[in-house]
DNA sequence: AGTAATTATATAACCAGTTATGCAAATTTA
DNA sequence: TAAATTTGCATAACTGGTTATATAATTACT
């Protein structure tokens, strides 16, 4: 299949059921050429149904991945065929034992001979080939199954949309966003207190006038996540990194850590020493993404705020 | 899937089926993770379709390798969707053609980017995986269409049932089978001549006591052939290969080719130096087996049977 | 020009699987 | 020990495809 190439890999579960589906009529047709009265669907039943005793339809679809009702049905097409035998010993009755009859057992001895040319032919084309769809296969299973596609994909996402996610400073036009997006979540989990107020209605006063910074994470030009330096009179802390907000909008595109890295660095620039900040334990994404950016926590400060209950410190100087 | 392990190649359809249907599934998961209200099974139309230009049913249906019935379904909910147009432009009152709306052409833009990050997190797993999937898928691509797989089969039954095929020295017991082999190829496309009704009647006499040699191929103890070497007062041959028969059961077994290289084996042995045989260009599959065990045509010589019409030679001194 | 053959599509019926559901038997819990 | 829960299975309804077939429009052939 030509498309196939134009499409990219996006496709590939297109191409996966157009070789499964290739692969499956030219086996309905090698079973004629053994002249074995036999649908290839039943081969995963009848495999398992092989190894020995009889099963549930339970344990059978279990063992070969279907849906119970799927080995329900192909069990009564093998029961037909007289193939297979059902309700065979089981003092549970709900279990609906299943095992081969004679004939059963008889056709799997011919059916192995089958089996072994299949797989020799089939070798024949992997040593044609430099790819070995059949190791490659059992590799994806095992790749896909430790970290599914999906997850992989979302990483992707994350990647390129974190690309797109510019830091600039604050200016008059974001003021609406750096008070909504903080009265956002402190409304949410808390009460807004007087100390908020003052600092979000006019932040250029309260923080920027004082030595502060305030820092806006653009993506496609909307302010989603805002951040500030407080400047400290204090003799140990230089900025309290505090008012960081990210919208809900923004999840999945590490608007958190941009911002904060590049707080860190506008404090650096600022020839700051050590930053301080409060928060509190219940808001567990803000305290894993402070961590992950370096800060450490310490205790016995005093702090304006009712809901701190944490507070941490990062020392410049180690970095 | 353990299964896989256990069954051997001959459940590669099995496998793949298993792999497409979860990589679809995905799929399905990952439109939600872009929020796109999108059915997976649109996307081989859809790919089409943003090509540019509108198509007809039956184009889109060649192009994606699918059936024509499943893109007027496929077509039909993209309408719903309001993502395509149908009945555009041609003055041709049987054909449909297909395109997309302001709103599919805007979607389409959407979703290149979802699928340039899926195609990174798929390469992202071949970059993990030594056996490379979709190369894997390819090239059996190739392949298969190359020598289907149903012929690799046939091409390893065929070499596994030639090594069952057993050479015999002639004995009373297959009597009959040498005539009756011998009886059923000349009475379908000849008739009876005296000199067959003597050989075979009597080899006993007419062959082996005059000093030729009669070989009998045996298939689970069946007889399916029978050659022999007659034979012959003639200052340049030393034998005639004759009455060669090969039962039309045995088909696909090689058995003529390997009862005519025990046949010139046993030539050797007698110290013979040149063979000669009479056949007749009709029966196209012998011909081809007297040259693929090296004998050349030859003219020239008189022949009791009023069906030769080719004579050929094969030199023992060469090999 | 009229008939026959071909083409493009829609529709119906099927296929190999799925999920959802109901029922009876067995097991657990109170 | 009775009630609640769980288990095992059959059945029904759905899904994403298929093949077979009917019909209308077009093209080819007398």
């Amino acid at each position: 299949m030509e498309l196939f190439e134009k499409t990219g890999k996006i496709a590939l579960g297109s191409r996966l059921r157009y070789m499964a589906s290739n692969v499956t009529d030219e086996a309905a047709r090698l079973h004629e050429l053994y002249q074995i009265d036999f649908a290839p669907k039943w081969f995963p039943v009848f495999f398992v149904l092989s190894e020995g005793d009889c099963k549930t339809i339970t344990d059978i679809a279990n063992e070969i991945g279907h849906s119970q009702p799927s080995v329900t049905k192909i069990v009564k097409e093998m029961i037909n065929a007289g193939l297979v035998e059902d309700n065979l010993r089981s003092q549970d009755k709900r279990r609906n034992m299943v095992g081969l009859t004679k004939q059963g057992k008889a056709l799997w001895e011919r059916m192995r001979i089958q089996c072994i040319d299949i797989d020799h032919a089939i070798d024949g084309i992997i040593q044609e080939a430099t790819h070995n769809l059949w190791e490659a296969l059992a590799e994806w299973e095992f790749l896909l199954e430790q970290k599914s596609l999906l997850k992989r994909v979302q990483e992707q996402k994350k990647i390129r949309e974190s690309k797109d996610v510019r830091v600039v400073p604050y200016q008059a036009e974001y003021r609406q966003a750096f008070k909504s997006l903080n009265e956002e979540w402190i409304s949410t989990y808390f009460e807004m207190e007087e100390t908020d107020h003052k600092a979000l209605d006019n932040p250029e006063e309260y923080i920027l006038a004082k030595g502060g910074k305030i820092l806006v994470a653009l993506y496609n030009n909307e302010p989603l996540g805002v951040c500030s330096l407080i400047k400290m009179d204090h003799p140990e802390f230089d900025y309290e990194l505090a008012k960081m907000a990210v919208s809900p909008k923004a999840q999945g595109k590490s608007v958190g850590t941009i911002l904060g890295r590049a707080i860190i660095e506008e404090a650096k620039t600022l020839g700051a020493s050590k930053l301080y900040l409060e928060s509190n334990t219940i808001l567990k994404p803000a305290i894993n993404l402070y961590h992950k950016l370096g800060f450490q926590k310490i205790t016995g400060y005093p702090s304006p705020y009712q809901r701190c209950n944490i507070q941490m410190e990062l020392d410049l100087r180690n970095s």
